[in-house]
DNA sequence: CGGAGCAATGGTAACGTTATCAGTCGCAGC
DNA sequence: GCTGCGACTGATAACGTTACCATTGCTCCG
């Protein structure tokens, strides 16, 4: 073609005889080019395999620049998912996306300067940054448009992805009661999360409605962590009325709910039912396999994209209301949940 | 400062009363300037806060774009490690890193299309695409450099990161049999995979060199996946015979085979040690946590962008030889391997 | 003492796109 | 027939950087 080089914006041009502007327009698909017009520059278009070139784009347009922000705790494996999924929305935009650490332990001024100097027109903050309050406020104050995965509270004005936490449990919690449990223990997360709140109340309220008392023996702490889910399950398998099934704020909990399990010699799922949240990886791993929430982080992701692309578009414009994606979840049934021992029936 | 827009070297070339050229060759650490100029620079740069325009340096420079590929069939815990790694040594580079997939069911055509039009100026392939022999000379032809990650087979020419995977095998091994293990069975993975192979070649040569006569009932078939390791690990314990370790090709198989020890009530690590190769999240969350190999996905990651740039600012120059960095790896050791029951001593 | 050689700078043209504004053309209204 | 308008198209100037000479002053050598 023209040297070995990719073909450009002005080869289009001079095949289709056409101006460079017209060629920009069809290829942005914009305003008004005439029919006949279009067809040419599409034909020159299709014969010279002709891309256009997204940096110069970017340079000449708005550089569309959005970063993910993600702190180092993330796991690699939640950060692939949300990579996964938005980087093709993102792609789809004509938005760079960038992936940005950003740790709690710096301050806030740090983080900002960072963020502007890198030209960001939008961040997504999934959790737990999504909860750091200063870092909002500073976000704000400078407009750079934000939006929250999954935040523990709904920050107004913010827009925000994410999954019905306590319908999700609520549901999960009716499972089980349908199962035929009556017994059921509730380990929590992280106090300092709200969405294990969120949780916790769909599962109170859904024991509730089905009349079921539920001992505050049979609720007890963690914080999200294996460990701490060690020693939640041998807080419960202590007890002297044992529950007949586990319902874990997470899956790494309830992992290790199986795994004191398997130490006591109870049976799961035929003495035990255990249950987790979130579908990690592991959920589908361990033995018995995991019944489970999964939260569709990778939608999520792109969903977010699509929320900071209208935010980004129209700051403040567009709808009045808040911004908000609920996307669902689904509970995963596998090996981990059955009916009670010793069932007696419903009266 | 200038209404509210990030300062451009314009005005940091003004503020030094030097030309932008100077304020170019200061920002990118070059060729010969004064150090009483460089002073003068640099507090300019400093004062006005300025960062140079990523976009603009990638327009009016080489416009090096890597890209990651990948198969959708990639866990997302890789992919995230990958990117970990990759993305920082990227930026540390001045390279834009983007994330491509890459099915292996669409022509080559297409794929090679993909790249040259996204620009790409070198890619990295991580398993399974470093082996796809067709896209590889594809690449070679257009003369876009390429860097395999852990290759089944080493392409001449092409720079390749990777751990010794016999070695770490013959170590898991020498490290079983320093336990006191005689009786140690084996799990490969796909056959189609090389580096199975070479686990077990390490394996067997460990035996070998210990005097130890390996039964061929002793090594299995699997695929890497959970399933193949559950059928691998019970045609092991139906021997007459029972192994005293079962050392699996990854981690996966190496769970099934806790799982399947579970079932039949042999204790891990008591009757039955088993060891695992990768490290996946999985192996700290299972119980007994499994004592595995640990690739450094994000240092191999890392070293890979590093020999991209070597290949891609010398294409064929520099070294001769095969660029080749071969990374440590580390046996984990966790709660999955004791000494065996019934243990004789060495003779 | 004239110019070759070199360190240190500056001017200016790319890089490939989009924005902005200025046309051009045909046609309806007065 | 001139004016105005609306649909369409084109020139040209950004965008912020780096690459490629050109231009200084020097020093050093014959």
């Amino acid at each position: 073609m023209n040297g070995g080089k990719l073909p450009t914006i002005r080869d289009v041009a001079a095949r289709a005889g056409v101006s460079v502007m017209t060629v920009s327009r069809v290829a942005n698909k914009q305003s008004w080019v005439s029919p006949a017009t279009r067809a040419k520059v599409e034909k020159a278009i299709a014969e010279l395999n002709y891309a256009p070139n997204a940096t110069a784009r970017a340079l000449a347009g708005g550089d569309r620049r959005v970063a993910l922000l993600y702190r180092s705790s993330t796991t690699s494996a939640y950060l692939g998912e949300l990579l996964l999924g938005g980087m093709d929305e993102a792609a789809r935009r004509h938005f760079h996306l960038v992936v940005e650490q950003c740790e709690s332990g710096v301050p806030v001024e740090e983080v900002m300067a960072r963020i502007v100097q890198a030209r960001l027109s939008g961040v997504v903050m999934p959790p737990p940054l999504c909860d750091w309050d200063e870092l909002i406020e500073a976000l704000a104050r400078q407009g750079v448009p934000a939006v929250m995965m999954a935040p523990d509270r709904v920050h107004t004005g913010l827009p925000v992805v994410a999954i019905d936490d306590g319908q999700a449990a609520s549901d999960m919690t009716r499972h089980l009661i349908e199962l035929g449990h009556r017994r059921i223990a509730f380990i929590r997360g992280n106090p300092r999360h709200r969405s294990s709140d969120r949780r916790l109340e769909g599962y109170r309220r859904t024991m509730a409605a089905q009349g079921l008392e539920v001992s505050e023996d049979y609720i007890v702490e963690g914080d999200f962590s294996y460990r701490s889910g060690l020693e939640a399950a041998e807080r419960l398998l202590d007890l002297a009325v044992l529950p007949t099934a586990i319902f874990a704020c997470n899956d790494d909990m309830a992992a290790a709910a199986i795994t004191i399990a398997h130490q006591r010699q109870i049976s799961v799922p035929a003495e035990l039912s255990v249950c987790g949240f979130d579908d990690t990886p592991l959920a589908g791993a361990i033995w018995p396999a995991l019944t489970t929430v999964r939260q569709p982080i990778r939608d999520m992701s792109r969903a977010a994209m699509t929320l900071l692309a209208g935010a980004i578009r129209g700051p403040g414009g567009e709808s009045e209301g808040q911004a908000l994606a609920r996307l669902d979840y689904q509970i995963i049934r596998r090996q981990s949940d059955a009916v009670p021992p010793l069932h007696q029936e419903r009266g």
